[in-house]
RNA sequence: UCCCCGAUAGCUCAGCGGUAGAGCGGGCGGCUGUUAACCGCUAGGUCGUAGGUUCGAAUCCUACUCGGGGAG
């Protein structure tokens, strides 16, 4: 397809991982990237300006959100996403399959397209892989996504298949309403790869979406309850099939660790809500792992959450003082947990692309894990597991 | 001195005859293409003290102690 004014450039590889120039229309993007995640034209608490502090390139819209509210005329008229919002800088909207699957109850879905009440106001709505398309084409993004049907962790082979193979008709029918339209000279479309954790349909699936000329390729349906290593692997496997000149996207991911592996793995764009979430209800990124700030103990710490981050606030306030806003339910501890977490997520992905582009990779990652202690279950498992083996070795 | 009201979890209170609950606070956990400034779990109490009534009292009665208010 080939968008006149999108391109992407693989500049190095190391150990796996890339690094590489996505261009826009709307500007440039390093990769590996992420994307903050600002579903409703907004990333949530924060300016525009001050996405741009933290270090973003890019963000993550939902079409399906602004397609109900306040509607897609609406953003067209008011001079397209880019200028609704105010961010001067590339915009990736995501099409509305995935609310879809997390907003299950209220939807049925067929060959043709998703049926579903509206959140907001329980009207119905039909959308199809057509409608997906146009909508995010009036929003005006630099890169859109196909329609496609994520399905839950722990679904049998059966229905992940049947999600698989609709993703895949409703991404021939995105891509051949995309390339034909107009739209096709300003804007990107992205497909994705769906099949679960089975490697056998991962593998049919990456090889035919990975088969259609898409701008770039997506890997969704992870991240959604299997374990870390399943998503690892799966996200390693899915990448080696896709083009090698074309941008892959994982979506959805995610934590500090989860992007250092998937990029090991490969990826080169990445979006994710929890820094911000997460950040909003009191826990902030450090170098050592997760920390919940609303905890007693930290009632009068004087320093910065993060001795090394560069933040605006790092440099300015105390875990004390976050842990007091968050007692009082003060909106700014919200805002600073969320720029504190979007600029560590940033940063780390700085360091990533830098260290690729001078081949220490796996160092940089060898001595991220070393410091960085993971707060998820079966990661503590695997660490104490490693740790009483080391002992009994002993 | 008298009258009234109160005394139940760390705090604020609900329960008013069948041996205790909530909110907040505490502790722990979760949040991964945002229906989330959210959600879940958990620990805390011989119900001010001493008697009495009753099969059974945090609940009814009496006295006392402490607190609040009023009268003088």
């Amino acid at each position: 397809m080939s968008s006149g004014r999108f391109s992407f450039t693989l500049k190095h590889s190391d150990a796996g991982a890339r690094t590489g120039e996505l261009r826009t229309p709307h500007g440039t993007v390093s990769t590996p990237a992420f994307m903050p995640v600002a579903t409703q034209a907004s990333v949530k608490g924060l300016s525009p300006d001050e996405v741009r502090d933290v270090g973003a390139s890019i963000v993550l819209s939902n079409a399906y959100h602004l397609y109900l509210r306040p509607g897609v005329d609406t953003v067209q008229r008011m001079g397209g996403l880019q200028r609704f919002m105010e961010w001067n800088g590339p915009v990736l909207t995501d099409s509305g399959g995935f609310q879809a699957f997390s907003m299950g109850s209220l939807r049925r879905m067929d060959d043709e397209g998703i049926r579903f009440r509206s959140h907001l106001d329980g009207s119905e709505h039909f959308l199809t892989p057509e409608l997906a398309t146009f909508n995010q084409q009036r929003l005006g993004a630099d890169i859109i996504m196909c329609l496609d049907q994520c399905i839950h962790y722990g679904a049998s082979k059966a229905e992940v298949r049947e999600a698989m193979e609709r993703t895949h008709r409703w991404a021939e029918i995105c891509h051949e309403s995309h390339a034909s339209s107009q739209y096709v000279q300003e804007q990107a479309l992205f497909g994705i790869v769906q099949g679960g954790v089975f490697e056998d349909l991962r593998e049919e699936s990456g090889r035919y979406i990975g088969g259609i000329p898409f701008d770039g390729y997506a890997i969704g349906g992870l991240a959604v309850g299997e374990s870390k290593a399943q998503m690892y692997a799966t996200t390693g496997q899915t990448a080696a099939l896709l083009p090698e000149d074309k941008p892959r996207y994982l979506m959805g991911v995610g934590s500090p660790e989860d992007l250092v592996e998937c990029v090991a793995q490969g990826v080169d764009m990445f979006d994710c809500v929890l820094p911000t979430r997460v950040g909003r209800n009191g826990a902030v990124f450090t170098r050592q792992g997760r920390l919940d700030i609303t905890k007693r103990q930290h009632m009068e710490a004087g320093g910065p959450v993060d001795e090394s981050c560069d933040c605006y606030t790092c440099q300015r306030f105390s875990v004390g003082y976050l842990w007091h806003l968050f007692k009082a339910k003060e909106l700014l501890g919200a805002r600073l947990a969320s720029i504190h977490n979007l600029r560590f997520i940033l940063r780390i992905m700085e360091e990533m692309r830098q260290a690729i582009s001078e081949d220490r990779f796996n160092r940089f990652r060898t001595e991220f894990h070393r410091d960085y202690r993971p707060t998820d279950e079966a990661a503590r498992q695997e660490q104490k597991t490693r740790w009483l083996e080391a002992r009994g070795a002993r």
